[in-house]
DNA sequence: ATCCCACTTTTTGTACAACAATTTTATTTT
DNA sequence: AAAATAAAATTGTTGTACAAAAAGTGGGAT
């Protein structure tokens, strides 16, 4: 009974392990979210009930909660008596999510530099991109990416800033996704990111964020430059 | 259908309006939230769905629903094939909120320093906090506070900044309402966020980023202390 | 033809009932 | 008193039903 606390703190440390069978409503926003990445509805497409359940093979009520959960995730946005709808996002959503993620992912460079410790998770992303060519899936240069990032945050070891990133990390996906084909080359890629590694070894804060920070304001006028 | 982001901008303009009749899930939401945060159950109380459905007269898949999006709030916490539990924060937690407190509102203090505005409703809860006696309601003071912090990220002008605090903030009350009577008097609690007007007047981001993060760290420091 | 109104169909949101799987409690056995 | 077993309660999920709201349809009247 009081072992709850302890749980947590279990929680924190295990990443991404999940031996838990894991719900039916769990698995659906799993494969929901997938399918919203992964651009398999356009903008503003709803996600009608019957069809959504013939295709998961699920009952209305599973459906109905996980999109629930993707709504307050912002990968959904709910009408009322209308039903729920793939958001599309406009210019002040790109320069919205770019500030925000400034703010949690600058929080986790502040944590970083005070220990000096680089994630290696985030040095294994560069090596990927590095070993990538542009040949390759590019689908494998944006999980790299993706993978960098979060590796920084899961480094602050904190939950809430993980849990709020992960949000974020959803949105910024589906932002990818309706607007693709801007990044470089896997070299330039990689190149920048070793940049952000050794701004990181630096220790200096800093340094640090002003390199992150023109990263991420690079990839915030890339969307931007878009159609 | 392109006027779906028109749309997101009026929300983010609308703040606290609500016309809409708010669904069944929403209410009991709500109604769910404000027990939890009013200390109705002890932190590891399981919210038994029968007894729940009763109390709140709503079937068991509105109060499932209702406490998924709990869950995603970090206002419960789910435990497979047991149900609903109110979860008990410990030190690291409260460490924890503190960091990611700093992140949110710091960056709304970054762009109130640089538009210079002070938002209304901030002075307005360090008038009601000057009229306030220790006398009356203390509900009132921790509504007050409240509200101070809440036009702070309000004024921010981001969406996405307000949704993750309104998550954070939830966490941050019931912290409250399982620590509680830590407040100093009003007049003390008045003349602090009054200073904390003053460093957003002065316009230097360091300035008020330093007064802000003494007002959280001595939080901090209180709920830390208690027991 | 165009606009407006009633009518029908579709879709959403919610409730009630049912059931297997799991956990908790009670009872019996050793 | 501890372990094993049976009974009860609880969770997670599905299916069906139905009122309310929205979308679609088909005339008339101007």
């Amino acid at each position: 009974m009081p072992t709850l606390h302890a749980k947590n703190q279990a929680e924190d440390l295990e990443m991404n392990v999940e031996p838990l069978p894991a719900s039916a409503v769990e698995i659906l926003t799993h494969a929901l979210r997938r399918r919203i990445l992964s651009g398999d509805f356009q903008p503003g497409e709803f996600l009608r009930d019957v069809k959504m359940c013939e295709e998961h093979s699920t009952s209305r009520h599973t459906f109905r909660t996980a999109a629930q959960v993707l709504v307050t995730q912002g990968l959904l946005r709910q009408i009322p008596n209308r039903g729920f709808v793939v958001p599309e996002f406009g210019p002040d959503d790109i320069v919205d999510i770019t500030r925000v993620r400034g703010a949690i992912e600058g929080e986790a460079i502040r944590l970083i530099v005070l220990t000096g410790v680089i994630p290696s998770q985030a040095l294994e992303a560069v090596e990927v991109m590095h070993r990538s060519t542009l040949s390759s899936d590019r689908s494998l240069l944006v999980a790299a990416d993706r993978d960098f990032h979060r590796a920084i945050i899961a480094a602050s070891g904190s939950a809430r800033l993980k849990r709020t990133y992960s949000d974020l990390e959803g949105e910024i996906e589906l932002l990818l996704a309706q607007r693709q084909d801007f990044y470089a080359t896997a070299e330039e890629m990689a190149e920048e990111h070793e940049r952000l590694i050794n701004s990181l070894r630096s220790r200096h804060y800093d340094t640090a964020r002003e390199a992150f920070q023109e990263h991420w304001e690079d990839l915030q006028i890339k969307l931007l430059d878009q159609r």
